[in-house]
DNA sequence: TGGCTGACTTTCG
DNA sequence: ACGAAAGCCAGCC
């Protein structure tokens, strides 16, 4: 463990973990937490790296709109569907229904 | 140093 | 609703 290759993806990493189950967040929300530390693709691109930490729900991560963008990185990619449909997060065409009442924004929770 | 990449986001057609 | 393009910035040759 880690080396940290850099305190970005650590940064990543600790806001992923802090996800409470049954709920996600986006990559933007991570990004702009972070703050000028990178962009929203960063946190994306930092997140395939979060396969190599099992503490990292990556699954609970998504874009904006609440689909399932990352999927495709999964191993298998229905994973992370069934990861959040076991979580009580519906998921419908790689789309989370009801995204308003299980989005988690650590803005507002951690600096609530 | 410089150029390419990417699990995003926003805007235009 | 969908597709395409631009902006975005850290990491990797």
């Amino acid at each position: 463990m880690a080396k940290d290759h850099s305190n970005f993806f650590n940064d990543v990493y600790d806001v992923a973990r802090l996800i409470p189950e049954g709920r996600v967040t986006s990559y933007g929300a991570i990004a702009a937490y972070l703050g000028t530390k990178g962009s929203a693709r960063m946190v994306g691109w930092a997140m395939n790296g979060a396969g190599a930490y099992p503490d990292v729900p990556a699954h609970r991560v998504v874009n904006r709109q609440g689909l399932l963008t990352g999927k495709a990185h999964f191993n298998p990619p229905s994973a992370m569907q069934e990861r959040l449909e076991a979580e009580g997060v519906k998921v419908i065409k790689d789309k989370i229904q009801d995204f308003e009442q299980v989005y988690w924004d650590p803005m507002k929770e951690l600096e609530l």
